[in-house]
DNA sequence: GGCTGTTCCTACGCTCATGTAGGATATTTA
DNA sequence: TAAATATCCTACATGAGCGTAGGAACAGCC
């Protein structure tokens, strides 16, 4: 074939500069992580994904590290709002059923609104370039689940709370975790009030003879 | 330093053979990955653990996959021996409570008599060489479970159980290994007879709302 | 002691992913 | 339009881990 008519093998990729290429790298970046897991997330296949080469991808984050802790990071806001708005500011005795099943409600709802950040939580477990951040996340949960269910022992009048209190964490945070996760990858038949209201019923059944 | 009288760099190991180098491989292995995660485990290290080098691994297991599952198949037995003994026969209607008390007590022992083994299934979650199989596990136990809770729910006599049934199997589930996993990093101030007690009657009350 | 077969070790090749140097192309500026 | 600058691409260096070929040391047997 002659030189003239030959098409390129590729197309170059426009010239957006860094800054501009930043958020978009990061959602490639997302949406690998949260349909492939961490493991597909290399510099290469974020490349590509943009039509780009590694070069690029380097240019805005100076290590596979770097991006995915800049990742979390935008992530981490949307769900740390998700998670917190879920989690009412007082323990209101007057209704605690509706406390429960609104709280689960919201995070349901968070979830279902940005599965992939969620699915992100989920796939970055596996990778110790981000465990301490993910650690630090969960902590800054129990913390303030743990404000509530203190509070909510004192409603009780519960006896030895303080001893009572770590395993009441872990033991809602743990279904909180659960069910999020079968949100994620089996897609039931139940709608999500159907679902925060059963589950609330069932938590705070449980959570009333703590 | 004259020939003769210099130290030999390294001891050479012994002449065991693959026979009886199989099982010391896999408790090597067990340790590696009990200790430091999945990606602590490859040929070099278990062989360094060993004082031996990879060729000798790779005579007992063809690869690093190969060598992962058995180091599952071993374990799983343990493993099942330990969550089946803990779900009863027969849901015993005269005594739910102590039904619960009991399996989780089962449960705990187990699982704090050999904590390396459920420790490898957590780590083991992030390797995709074992997934499956991993996955399969679970399944099975749900499925236990799953006939269980059933049969719980027609002695209730509870509308809509088909529905119902499995969500419930999940809530369980997810009770039964955030607390396992609570188990194996944190140790806390419970005894397990106490800790039993208190979670069994806990979720006794979530599953009376059921 | 010498022979035979087993078991172990040294040394290397392969692949995949990270990260970089330097040239090519586009865009902006003068 | 031509120089200066920003952006992108090709091509390579490096390192970790997998897996293997072939020679060295040992054990058992005659």
């Amino acid at each position: 074939m002659s030189v003239g008519t030959a098409k390129k093998r590729y197309v170059r990729a426009p010239h957006l500069g860094p800054e501009r290429r930043r958020p978009q790298i990061l959602d490639a970046a997302l949406k690998l992580v949260a349909d492939n897991g961490v493991r597909a997330l290399n510099m290469e296949a974020v490349a590509q994904a943009l039509g780009v080469t590694k070069p690029v991808v380097y240019a805005c984050f100076t290590s596979r590290e770097d991006l995915l802790n800049a990742l979390l990071e935008r992530e981490e806001i949307r769900l740390f709002e998700g998670v917190m708005a879920a989690l009412p500011k007082k323990v209101d005795i007057t209704n605690p059923q509706q406390l429960m099943t609104d709280g689960f409600r919201a995070l349901f709802n968070a979830v279902d609104n940005n599965r992939d950040s969620w699915r992100l939580v989920f796939s970055v477990e596996a990778d110790p370039a981000v465990a301490a951040r993910l650690q630090e996340g969960r902590r800054l949960v129990s913390q303030r689940v743990s404000l509530l269910v203190g509070a909510w022992l004192k409603l009780l009048g519960a006896k030895d709370a303080k001893r009572r209190l770590p395993i009441l964490v872990t033991l809602f945070m743990s279904i909180c975790e659960g069910m999020v996760r079968s949100l994620l990858d089996k897609s039931n038949d139940w709608s999500i009030d159907e679902l925060s209201a059963y589950v609330g019923r069932l938590v705070l059944a449980a959570f009333e003879e703590a």
